[in-house]
DNA sequence: ACTCAAATGGAGGAATTTCCTCCGCTTATT
DNA sequence: AATAAGCGGAGGAAATTCCTCCATTTGAGT
């Protein structure tokens, strides 16, 4: 093994990682079927670039998806260690991940990670590493008495995903002004019902 | 004015209803620019007698929307006028939207409506209709001081609309139950806290 | 039964969209 | 200054979708 790592020239770098962020932004706006030339635009970046980089769609929105993993993965982590009660670690990780950048990717990527979640087993271990974060909090809350019963870490996921849908007609203020709201909601709704 | 109206062929009529039918299906999964074949496809009809029928993929989504506004705003009067409180009202108003068919159909058809409301009057008529049949309802609940007083008609429908996203990637029964909690979540979260 | 206007299906050409390679020019690195 | 790596974006190939057209079938009136 230990083909030396062929590194990259600082500007192709550079690009890269424009590219991926770029394409978190558009895929968050418009979905994982987004054309590829409107990644490459918003990259500041010709499409010759982003295909020598990322030979095919795959390949990119499959980073953009391990980078998001990660990032949530060790967010859940930590707070699930510091915070002191299993409820407050639940609060806390639902208003973050219904965080605007956050939450609307996670929503535009969950039906593409639907599909391609069998035949990545790498992905699919980040992903559950994500939701068992989610899991361990929501049974701490539950013993706690905190949260009602009747829903899993599954649930919360997915509805922060909805939660955190954009609405593309309406202003973007609008949509952060009701996400937040709703997330309170939401957090009122898990509570146990007294 | 009264040229005689065109009486369409029993035959005619039949295919016009399956088409408007297959129409509402399949934008409900698939949204407004699913393929007009598709369409044609679900109803059992060739592309032919759709395009003779509904000259445009506008005509046929106008016809699904005002079908489903005219069918919610009937149910909006009648629940207000018949339930005793303004908060039973709220509540079983969700609960009608939110079942699958009218839930998933009003949230495919969003976007849509929100691109055409400005060019169609008539449409928008029907759509406030909708809507104030809710503030009423959510107005007189908060009166009574059993809803929270943050949220709006509006509100309550862009949040049902979340609430039935589907995931079509799971099986239809996962989505359909967890709706239906979610639906219960949401009530909870819009109770006064007490 | 017979007639004919109405209705039908779906093949297929036009238009559009998206993909992704290719190559002449530019730039970082040594 | 040399050179290998990187760059942009024009443009041909492929896929998708639209929507018309007409040979054939079918319902309705007589």
């Amino acid at each position: 093994m230990t083909t030396t790592a062929p590194r990259l020239r600082a500007d192709a770098q550079r690009n890269r990682e424009r590219i991926v962020a770029a394409a978190v932004d558009v895929i968050s706006e418009k979905g994982p079927d987004v054309p590829m030339e409107e990644i490459a635009a918003r990259a500041g970046v010709g499409v010759g670039t982003l295909y020598r980089r990322f030979p095919d769609r795959h390949s990119l929105i499959r980073e953009v998806a391990a980078d998001m993993f990660e990032r949530v993965a060790a967010l859940a982590a930590d707070t699930v260690a510091n915070q002191p009660t299993g409820w407050d670690a639940v609060v806390l990780l639902v208003r973050h991940c219904a965080e605007p950048g956050l939450g609307a990717l996670s929503a535009a990527l969950r039906p593409w990670l639907a599909e391609h979640r069998d035949r990545d087993t790498e992905l699919r271990a980040l992903a559950d590493q994500w939701l068992q974060g989610f899991e361990q909090a929501v049974r701490k809350a539950q013993k706690e008495g905190a949260m009602r019963t009747d829903i899993g870490g599954g649930d919360l996921l997915r509805f922060i995903s909805l939660v955190t849908c954009r609405m593309p007609e309406l202003p973007e203020a609008t949509n952060r002004k009701a996400t937040t709201r709703y997330v309170e909601i939401l957090i009122d709704g898990l509570r146990t019902t007294a």
